[in-house]
DNA sequence: AAAACGGGGGC
DNA sequence: GCCCCAGTTTT
């Protein structure tokens, strides 16, 4: 007598026995739930781990993470990327603690409310952290149940995210939705992987549509791809040298823009196709620059070429030293000394300018 | 509904 | 070079 298949026990069955153990599961702690749900939203787990560590380490709890300054937890982050998540982490906590006494909110709708907590992530710490009965739907699931079911509406439409959830809601453990949604999400990350799928080890292999009708490398359906545009930006480095400190002018990104909040050089940045020499020769550069005598910025070789998933961006970078660095007027501008440089929160090609250009170029 | 937002790793 | 990752916010 064969036993009727059933999907949550199938894959939870499955799940017990091949199970990553990472640091955040069995956690019981909803602040830990919620810390590695947003480091790993957009991001593989194996990038995340560390960050989670560090991140746990340095805040380890509401109470830290909201008395802690935006500069600090962007510091933490710096290299993981979108970094609107790092500032809306330490917005929440402060919302946490003024608005929930510091308490984490335990439902789906509490949960939304609260600063980069979306329906995915709201979904994940409520099942999760208080076994509310509501699939967290990332991108593992949209691939294992549109595989699963055969559907061919595209994922990323509305009409295809009813679909997905409500096969979610037909298939989730009322019992244990936290692990549901992990081994949902587990399955997708190990098993029902995006390119050659490892389908003979699956757990629901007999019942799988796609696999059935042979239209796994077709399922998931997406629509549209985004054209990837280029930007040019022009950074001016001034420095100077007294004695054994050097000094740079680092400017902060406030603008709703990439890498809010970081600290990059002061830039110019152009509509038009432009080279450093026009960049240079610009009156722009010389109202915005005043004290630079542009006969001697230095242009460094060749453009950095920075590839991000919807940008291409050229990094054009010239420095300057400075007899005696000049009294700063832009309010986003400021002076700080390179080992100061080095503690602020800097997007990843910056970082990499600094470690391996101006090393050279100042330190000679 | 579409665009913007990072960086890294797999093939 | 293309894909896409335990998505959310802004336009």
């Amino acid at each position: 007598m064969k036993k009727p298949f059933h999907f949550a026990e199938s894959l939870l069955n499955w799940y017990k026995n091949n199970a990553r153990t990472l640091p955040f599961r069995n956690e019981v702690s909803p602040y830990a739930i919620w810390i590695s749900e947003v480091i790993l939203q957009q991001t593989r787990v194996n990038q995340g781990l560390e960050y989670y560590r560090r991140f746990m380490a340095r805040f380890p709890n509401i109470k830290s993470l909201a008395e802690s300054t935006e500069e600090e937890v962007l510091k933490i982050w710096q290299g993981l990327g979108y970094y609107s998540r790092a500032r809306n982490l330490h917005e929440a906590a402060q919302q946490i603690m003024s608005l929930y006494h510091g308490q984490m909110p335990s439902s789906y709708q509490e949960l939304k409310k609260i600063k980069g907590i979306g329906p995915y992530t709201a979904a994940a710490i409520s099942s999760i952290a208080f076994q509310e009965v509501i699939p967290a739907i990332d991108g593992n699931a949209k691939r294992v149940f549109s595989r699963f079911l055969g559907i061919n509406t595209p994922v990323n439409t509305s009409s295809g995210s009813v679909l997905i959830e409500k096969a979610a809601f037909s298939f989730i453990d009322p019992f244990q939705p936290g692990n549901f949604n992990q081994a949902v999400m587990e399955l997708g990350a190990m098993i029902c992987t995006p390119k050659r799928p490892s389908c003979t080890n699956c757990p629901l292999l007999s019942e799988c549509i796609a696999y059935k009708e042979n239209q796994i490398e077709y399922i998931p359906l997406k629509v549209k791809k985004h054209v990837v545009k280029e930007r040019s930006i022009f950074y001016f480095v001034f420095y100077s040298k007294a004695e054994d400190t050097v000094q740079l002018i680092m400017h902060q990104r406030t603008r709703n823009d990439i890498w809010k909040g970081l600290y990059d050089f002061p830039s110019l940045e152009f509509n038009e196709a432009m080279n450093v020499q026009k960049v240079i020769e610009s009156e722009i550069l010389k109202q915005q620059f005043p004290y630079v005598k542009f006969a001697e910025l230095q242009s460094i070789n060749g453009p950095l070429k920075h590839i991000l998933t919807h940008r291409i961006l050229w990094l054009h970078f010239s420095v300057y030293e400075l007899s005696v660095m000049p009294h700063i007027e832009n309010k986003n501008h400021t002076i700080y000394t390179l080992h100061e440089v080095l503690g602020l929160p800097l997007p990843r090609p910056i970082e990499i300018f600094l470690k391996e250009f101006m090393g050279k170029t100042i330190l000679v």
